[in-house]
DNA sequence: ATGGTGGCCCGGCCA
């Protein structure tokens, strides 16, 4: 089983990309974020006439998370937003931006999960953060506060659990191209970097890293300056699993590949994982999954 | 050191 996740930079605009990227790799689950659609405009039929099923969560011009799956989606099992309600809408007429003092993260489609396979599956797009110490960075940790009091309240670490999507966090200085170039900025601060430790210290497996030890693997690139070409990048968007998935993980890989090319691809390239094809039942085999995974995870 | 690019949709915001 593949379950990959793709911060797409507008469904629109990649659809040819998606779509080729579909037939390329072939993944059972793809998290994406950043449609920068409104589910009205979702393009559940394109997906569907390639054997995916689509759920959507948007708000129009900014953000938009979605799951699509050739698996079956459990519509009773879908969850936006943590769960707390309706997101503004941002759509064509509607107010263009908030300030800084009517900033919140969330009233943004930043959160939709679903059970696919019977593993709960939550595509994420955590917000940019702007600078360290604006109320947008305050908003960003806020907002990962709320992600850690959703799992403790809605799942188990002995869930079948993937927690995945453009996190916006570089969870190292292994992470990032280079640690004092970006000492300062967002993505790398000691709060950011607390918040994402604390979802592993919850229990999640950073999926590519506990298999893929080596530095200067990165899942985005500014567009500006040739940064790609350079490999200046970071490693922001993560697949988190729970131990029961991540016991099946047999291999974790960044497709540098989709980031290439005209027309111009997203910025971020999809991260993946396989899984084996065991179910995900390891309560006779738990301190077992455990041991494995350790023994596995070189950091 | 600054500015570089690309999405939204058409002036400026956002990443």
């Amino acid at each position: 089983m593949r379950i990959a996740t793709w911060n797409v930079n507008s469904l629109k605009a990649r659809m040819d990309r998606v779509l080729d990227w579909l037939e390329r790799a072939q993944p059972d689950v793809l998290l994406m974020q950043e449609t920068k659609l409104g589910d009205d405009d979702a393009p559940l039929l394109p997906f569907r006439m390639r054997g995916y099923e689509m759920v959507h969560h948007g708000e129009g011009r900014w953000n938009g998370v979605a799951i699509a799956s050739r698996l079956p989606i459990d519509a009773s099992s879908v969850v936006t937003n943590f769960g707390d309600g309706p997101v503004r809408d941002s759509g064509p007429g509607s107010a263009t931006n908030v300030s800084e003092e009517d900033f919140n993260p969330f009233d943004e489609a930043r959160m939709l999960s679903a059970v696919v396979a019977d593993i709960r599956i939550v595509t994420l797009y955590a917000p940019n953060g702007r600078a360290v110490g604006s109320p947008f960075y305050t908003g960003k940790l806020a907002w990962f506060d709320r992600l850690e009091r959703w799992l403790r309240d809605n799942a188990s670490a002995t869930d079948a659990l993937v927690v995945g999507g453009d996190m916006n966090i570089a969870p190292t200085d292994a992470d990032v191209w280079d640690a004092a170039k970006v000492h300062g900025g967002t993505h790398v601060s000691a709060d950011e970097r607390a918040a994402f430790a604390e979802l592993l210290s919850w229990g999640l497996v950073d999926g590519y890293r506990s298999i893929r030890p080596e530095s200067g693997r990165f899942t985005w690139w500014d567009y500006r300056a040739g940064n790609f070409h350079k490999n200046y990048g970071m490693r922001i968007d993560h697949l988190l699993l729970s131990p029961p998935v991540a016991d099946r993980l047999v291999w974790a890989e960044i497709d540098r590949e989709a980031r290439k090319g005209v027309p111009i691809p997203s910025d971020h390239a999809p991260l993946f994982v396989d899984l084996d094809e065991r179910g995900t039942e390891v309560d006779a085999g738990w301190e077992g999954a455990l041991q494995r995974i350790a023994a596995r995870t070189r950091r």
